[in-house]
RNA sequence: GGGCGAUUAGCUCAGUUGGCUAGAGCGCUUCCCUUACAAGGAAGAAGUCACAGGUUCGAGUCCUGUAUCGCCCACCA
């Protein structure tokens, strides 16, 4: 009875904190989340996803929030669905980020930071596994943070199987990737231009660049051209350059063999001033023609002649390999001047005619910038200089040390990702309907690369020829990004896959020097090492447990060997470094690892049940930036090792800015800890509002406002400008508006460093009033269950029936509406439509259920004939609570415990859930055809309308609320039968009393009255004469408008005949009503006088 | 420089293959602490759908161009 009644457990309003902590506690208790492949015989159809790893960088932001909302949604969804579903949990170790932030804090709280432990490994000692420790030690604190923001958002991972991309499961996968891609000739060793950072001495990954705009300028240098014997001709090519002091380093001057003004000059040469060498003038079609009329920035400034300096620029790089010029590097790791770093002609010209010894020896030693103004100097004094503009370009800059980068040769390790093997397969994953003809030039390449593969015994694993083990079913949402996916694979360039780092995973090949000539210079055999060691070529033994790369270094002594141990070998690796084999010293990029994703956590290289279900998992789901770096690479990886797609659906979602329209992200430091969110909202309310956010183009724009920690109260804090970029960040010191003379600090402060919290000035926590939408929404349904339960409570629990007679209009609008709802849910969500999804159950709960049934069978549901009623209230509740459940899992679970103790069964045929103790595992609703009731809803629909007029001719003549009063209804006759019998729901929700309701009503002296097409409204003895009037007028205009409108559209006699003819029939009908309302509000006015 | 997307009410955004006197939430105005909910209820005001052309019986929706903003990729000639 209602003192042991449910309902009073429950508070007037939702307190989420209690709420989470308890449902988080049932979850946890029932393991509700746990997957096992052994299930699969139970739930033939499997489900997985595989979370993106986060960065263990440092905490989730809101990004993620929105991510990871989503795809909890899915798992839910497809959990209650019945399907045998896996989230697999995890983090990434994020090789350079991590190991920058931990160097950053080390250096920040005083300790030895990472160039002590540099000095350490020089001299000797073991500073690299220190260090490790140290990063190691950070990964577990934000590792733990990391999940448990995870947690407190809901997210319904298998934690029991959380990964780690750099544990021992994953690292075995790594080594056995390497070592397959290694022995397939897939992975080669060899010399380009990184992104060096002088400062700092690291490469940079591409992504770790910053592109800043610089105002620099144009150089116009002015080279002698010299014949055969080396004399000068008196003539001079002038070359265009940003960077004049790479000139040391120049190995030839390159002219388009197009360029009819300066080919002429192609196969004569050039000495180089200052440094004396003698240098070719080279055609290559690379060079921009100059043409002062072009668009094209670069035809305007261009001179013609392209001075190539291979080792100091990326395109004069390849312009160097095309060409076979020498190399030759002119720098530093430092960024000076330095003849030590393969400048190896440097005593050659020493002595030419034309080299400056003075000025050299002044050069050896400058920094980039003195050498270029040094080198500007020399030119200009000798009248060389033949013109100097300024320039405005993007140069990048190093992330970390903000100095910019310098391109620097080094060794380094590729994937051959260009080989059909890999790109091939990525394009062919793609599904064929979202596959655009390919590029000629790709298309050509990969052809002549199939026949070359063919040729060479190897066998492809194409989708749709004999012996395929996958298909192209590689699908994109939206599918715009399928041609991202698909230019950029056109236009890959291999992968350089080595880090000079320490974080991360070691390169699993050990290198031994030879001398030249020498073939079979490493004792292998007398090892008993199986595989057999010949030079520069790939073993191939029956185990093929060692896999041997001859490599030879344009600067190394002789050829190097290098040798790539497989997994679990540790004694080989033991007996290689006994006979001088020394490790690589370098890691793995963090992609490397990520790439494996789908296949480490599930255990391969065994072949795990894991693997077997859940493999190729479902759909991943994530951010548009990661398309290149990511997904790419887990198609290509997982086709090649696996044979299977990673996934079948790729999910892009939109990106979360701030206010500013700033793209939320932690090099920025504007991001919202979602645990923020949830203290001030509530998890259910951030996920309810995320969801109902994402839409298919927008991106996310979400104003951040800061909780005062003296008060609780809201404000919008103080925003400054920050960086390079011109950023608008919160200010890291705030004043509290609301106590005076106290202060705070803004997490942007603290993420930037600039400032820690103290007890004066603790920590502001963020917010958002964006997130009101979902908690107010999220109180409106605990109340509406609220209300339900207390009726409930008093009421019988019967087995109920399916439709029937006895329901009463409400009752099978309501059903009807339901039926619907959950097929538009379903569909939504099977579209990755997420906003429509949330959308449409928001619309349901409040507008359906709340604003007009509870509202209709409010008189009626607690006495004997509201019986039905009761059961399809409960039913109703139940089935939103059941559909909610995915984005709001928290507060749908609690209130579904409460329905369940009262209302054990709903009582509605066919929408009754099965017998469950939690909502999490509980079955999804299925939309029954049959409670589909179109003549209901048209009904009910009119009797809205009926009461909305009512209401509105109240307000305007302004009746007390409260008071009851009599109206009459004029109505066209057809609908007097439905109307009339229903005439308590009129009276009860538009509080009147209706004492007549008929097809030839008159209209009671001093009545106000509403006019619509069927119906007139009178309001007894309520005139308000002036008021009447204006708004009759304003009414009168309004549809003489539209009926003007919808004459001139029929008396059109290419609509008439060209538009549909149900079209042309519903505007006629419009018409006609139209008019009659019409005269209908003329008469009202005529009345008035 | 190449590509993608956006521009709709004061704000944040929906608007499915063209059928629209264009919708929602917030904010605003008026009224109501009515026994689920004031984080609520009722009613209301508010838009040249960025701009200019075009296709069509009909354009927020399709095409072309312009402007502004955002993102991705490339780029130190």
């Amino acid at each position: 009875m209602p003192t042991e009644s449910p309902t009073n457990e429950l508070a007037k309003q939702y307190r989420p904190e209690e709420v989470e902590r308890d449902v988080a506690k049932r979850w946890d208790e029932a393991k509700a989340f746990a997957a096992s492949p052994q299930d699969s015989s139970r739930k033939p159809k499997a489900y997985s996803i595989v979370i993106p790893p986060p960065n263990v960088t440092a905490a989730l932001h809101m990004g993620h929030a929105l991510n990871n909302t989503l795809q909890d949604i899915l798992i839910r969804w497809h959990r209650m669905l019945g399907d045998n579903t896996l989230w697999m949990p995890g983090t990434d170790h994020a090789g350079i980020a991590t190991q920058t932030v931990v160097d950053k804090r080390l250096q920040n709280e005083g300790e030895p930071a990472l160039k002590d432990y540099k000095q350490l490994e020089a001299e000797g000692k073991d500073g690299r596994e220190q260090f490790i420790g140290k990063v190691q030690a950070w990964k577990d604190e934000y590792e733990a943070v990391i999940t448990g923001q995870l947690k407190s958002m809901g997210c319904s991972c298998d934690w029991d199987r959380q990964r780690f991309t750099m544990d021992d499961q994953c690292a075995k996968a790594v080594r056995e990737a390497f070592f397959r891609l290694f022995k397939d000739g897939l992975i080669y060793r060899g010399k380009r231009l990184v992104n060096w950072d002088p400062a700092t001495q690291t490469a940079l990954a591409d992504d770790e660049v910053e592109m800043q705009d610089v105002d620099g300028q144009f150089y116009y240098m002015k080279y002698p051209v010299i014949d055969d014997e080396g004399k000068p001709t008196g003539e001079y090519v002038t070359v265009a350059t940003t960077r004049p002091e790479t000139m040391l380093g120049d190995t030839a001057v390159a002219v388009n063999p197009r360029d009819t003004a300066r080919g002429q000059f192609i196969g004569k040469r050039v000495e180089l001033p200052i440094v004396g060498r003698r240098i070719p003038i080279v055609g290559d079609e690379y060079v921009v023609i100059p043409d002062p009329e072009s668009d094209d920035s670069k035809a305007r400034m261009a001179s013609g002649f392209l001075k190539v300096t291979p080792a100091h620029d990326p395109n004069d790089w390849e312009i160097g390999q095309r060409h076979a010029l020498d190399v030759i590097n002119v720098m530093a790791p430092d960024g000076t001047i330095s003849r030590d770093h393969g400048w190896d002609d440097f005593e050659n010209w020493l002595n030419s005619s034309h080299a400056d010894k003075q000025t050299l020896d002044a050069l050896l030693g400058q920094s980039r910038e003195q050498a270029r103004k040094t080198v500007v100097k020399w030119f200009e004094a000798r009248d060389l200089m033949a013109e100097i503009k300024p320039y405005r370009h993007a140069v990048g800059h190093s992330y970390r040390s903000h100095v910019a980068i310098e391109p620097y040769l080094s060794d380094q390790w590729y994937v051959k990702v260009t080989d059909e093997r890999l790109r091939g397969a990525a394009i062919d994953a793609m599904a064929p309907d979202q596959r655009q003809p390919l590029a000629d030039a790709y298309e050509f390449e990969r052809k002549l690369s199939r026949e070359q593969l063919e040729n060479d015994g190897v066998k492809l694993n194409v989708p749709g020829e004999k012996g395929a083990t996958w298909q192209s079913e590689l699908r994109f949402y939206p599918e715009r990004y399928a041609r991202t996916f698909q230019n950029w694979h056109e236009n890959l360039r291999d992968w350089c896959i080595s880090r000079q780092l320490w974080w991360g995973h070691r390169i699993p090949v050990w290198y031994a020097t030879a001398t030249a000539g020498d073939k079979t210079p490493i004792p292998i055999d007398s090892m008993k090492l199986p595989g057999k060691v010949t030079f520069n070529c790939l073993t191939e033994e029956e185990n093929n447990t060692i896999v041997v790369q001859a490599m030879a270094g344009r600067d190394a002594t002789g050829p190097t060997f290098a040798i790539c141990v497989p997994p679990d070998c540790s004694e080989i690796e033991r007996k290689l470094e006994a006979v001088g084999f020394t490790q690589d010293p370098d890691v793995l990029d963090t992609w490397f690892s990520s790439a494996l994703w789908p296949l480490s956590t599930m255990g391969w290289p065994e072949d795990t049940a894991e693997l077997q279900t859940w493999n190729p998992t479902n759909v991943l789901c994530t951010a548009r930036e990661i398309i290149t770096l990511w997904v790419s690479r887990m198609v290509m990886f997982n086709t090649y090792l696996h044979g299977k797609l990673p996934f079948k659906d790729v999910f892009i979602h939109a990106m979360i800015q701030d206010g500013h329209g700033q793209k939320m992200s932690k090099s920025l430091g504007n991001g919202v800890d979602p645990n923020d969110i949830i203290h001030s909202h509530g998890a259910d309310a951030m996920r309810f509002t995320l969801t109902s956010m994402t839409t298919q183009t927008q991106d996310v724009r979400m104003p951040v406002d800061m909780v005062c920690p003296h008060t609780g109260q809201m404000f919008t804090p103080k925003f400054v400008t920050s960086g390079s970029s011109q950023s608008r960040v919160a200010a890291p010191i705030q004043d509290s508006p609301f106590a005076k003379g106290k202060k705070m600090t803004s997490s942007f402060g603290v993420a930037s460093g600039q400032v820690k919290p103290t007890d004066d000035a603790p920590l502001a926590r963020n917010t958002s009033e964006k997130f009101d939408y979902g908690r107010n929404f999220s109180n409106k349904l605990w109340n509406a269950t609220r209300f339900a339960l207390s009726k409930l409570a008093e009421a019988e629990n019967t087995d109920g029936g399916g439709t029937g007679e006895q329901l009463s209009l409400a009752d099978r609008w309501i059903l009807s509406r339901t039926a619907r709802t959950i097929e538009a849910v379903n569909k939504s969500l099977a579209e990755y439509e997420f906003h429509n999804y949330a959308g449409r159950l928001y619309q349901f709960v409040w507008n359906d259920v709340c604003d007009w049934y509870i509202e209709a069978v409010k008189p009626t549901i607690s006495t004997p004939q509201g019986a039905r009623s009761r059961q399809v209230l409960a039913t109703v509740l139940d089935v939103s609570l059941r559909m909610l459940h995915p984005t709001m899992p928290f507060i749908t679970e609690r209130l579904w415990e409460s329905l369940s103790a009262v209302a054990p069964k709903r009582g509605v045929r066919g929408l009754d859930p099965n017998e469950n103790d939690l909502l999490v595992t509980a079955d999804w609703p299925v939309a029954d055809r049959a409670l589909v009731d179109l003549h209901a809803e048209d009904i009910f629909e009119k009797l809205r309308t009926l009461i909305t007029m009512i209401r509105e001719v109240r307000t305007v003549n302004k009746v007390p609320p409260r008071e009851c009063v009599e109206v009459s209804v004029k109505i066209a006759p057809d609908l007097v039968g439905e109307i009339s019998p229903r005439q308590n729901i009129v009276e009860s929700l538009a509080n009147v009393k209706l004492v007549a309701i008929g097809d030839t009503i008159e209209k009671p002296a001093d009545a106000a009255v509403i006019v619509r097409p069927m119906v007139e409204v009178y309001l007894h003895n309520q005139l308000d004469a002036e008021a009447e009037k204006s708004r009759l007028t304003k009414h009168l205009s309004d549809v003489t408008g539209q009926i003007k409108n919808l004459e001139g559209r029929l008396s059109n006699e290419n609509y008439t005949k060209k538009a549909p003819a149900h079209l042309v029939q519903e505007s006629r009908d419009k018409l006609t009503a139209l008019k009659r309302e019409l005269e209908a509000v003329k008469k009202q006015l005529a009345e008035l006088g």
